[in-house]
DNA sequence: AATTTGACGTGACCGGAGTCACAATAGATG
DNA sequence: CATCTATTGTGACTCCGGTCACGTCAAATT
């Protein structure tokens, strides 16, 4: 399906583009609807496009040589993905899949790579993305190193907060990944990442309002398990 | 130590700069030596320089809270890191040392960025390298997914030859991480290590050729074992 | 409404990796 | 050369998290 210019820039990346710059990208881009499941970005594939997510959710998530799924992060509307295309010719490090219905925009590589060149405003998002993607990669990749995997769980509850919103001592995550997808992001089996759940439930550290919505309680209690300082 | 554009010029990012540019950047770059061990970046430190490594290697590496260690990636000579601070004012997500003496000169990272906007060969060099880290950080984190500890060995025994020379069916790594080293790498003890090259070496996959040399007889297998084809 | 699907909960069992303790080298350092 | 330190090698024991095998429940699908 076309794009107008104007859809463009309902993007955060292209909002700060001048209308010539934004008809310039229009012919080359390309809004798809995607199923719950689909795959938006296929991993080892060279891809020609960056995806702009307009509506629904996407995950990126690696595939172990032996088939396990491991999770990395979470698209939501109005942000891009599949970047690394600007910067070089090699494939696409990790599946993107949608989690929900989703519509995404495509954007051919070559000419948003020319608009990124020319426009500093651009580079400037693309190489902070990129650098914060870095430090989330390498905070992901510390909690993975814990020993300890209670404490690995509390500690991506504590992540997943911060994204969210967060009060005085305590906190909620809105549409909070279910047990199976915790565990795949922590390299842990679904039942563990439950027991840990019962865990903090019964110490009404955390508790469920509704679907869709977890409320955390005792955020204190909470930072004091993902930090070691206290034993689950 | 004062630095001079020659120095510069040696390291391949600022190679292709133009004479005048150099001279911009060396007033601000200076020479600092490093014993083994040192800290060169210090993790959550708002870091004001790129540094370029000129001889020796150095690691980054993370701390888990609990005050575990999770190495992260080398830096060999020629070679520049802590470029993050090239894109945000964020802190330094992890810390480099010195695993040898090394050299390095610390080039200022605002007199840089303005050379980087000015001249794409640089932008497109750290924008390469930020896409290279990613994808290494991606394939690292999935080695991390492998439940089947053996299988992570040999899998990040795998990428260390990919690093270094590889011939037909065999290869060679050079200055191997210690056991200590390969352990914090992929979050195991360090006795798991070496039992799974007991393993390897009885099996004459490989084979230690002096200090800072190890062969690797039989790469098919070890690629059968590092993707699970196999066990150990 | 009936059926299917997927998320969540829980117990029992077991294997494998961590831990501890110690020995044997091998390199550095004086 | 003597000493110290880091690396490597090994056995024994323990425990924790994976796996399996269920059951429950809500939501989606027919």
């Amino acid at each position: 399906m076309q794009v107008t210019p104007e859809l463009l820039s309902r993007f955060t990346l292209l909002k700060p583009l001048p209308r010539e710059a934004l008809e310039q990208l229009a012919p080359h881009a390309a809004l798809v609807r995607y199923a719950r499941r689909a795959v938006v970005l296929e991993a080892g594939a060279r891809e020609d496009n960056i995806c702009f997510l307009f509506e629904g959710r996407l995950q990126g998530v690696g595939f172990t040589i032996d088939g396990r799924e491991v999770g990395l992060y979470f698209v939501e509307p109005g942000d891009f993905c599949g970047e690394l295309a600007l910067f070089d010719d090699n494939p696409q490090p990790e599946f993107v899949i949608a989690t929900t219905a989703a519509s995404v925009v495509f954007v051919a590589r070559h000419p948003l790579r020319e608009v990124m060149l020319q426009n500093s405003s651009v580079s400037n998002i693309v190489g902070r993305k990129l650098a914060e993607r870095v430090r989330q990669m390498t905070v992901q990749r510390t909690l993975l190193g814990l020993s300890n995997v209670p404490q690995r769980v509390c500690g991506q509850l504590y992540l997943l907060i911060n994204e969210a919103q967060r009060k005085d001592d305590s906190g909620e995550i809105v549409n909070p990944p279910t047990h199976k997808e915790i565990a795949i992001m922590l390299n842990l089996s679904r039942e563990t990442v439950t027991r840990v759940f019962q865990a903090l439930q019964s110490r009404r550290i955390i508790r469920r309002d509704g679907p869709g919505r977890l409320i955390v309680a005792d955020l204190a209690s909470l930072r004091h398990f993902a930090e070691g300082e206290e034993e689950l």
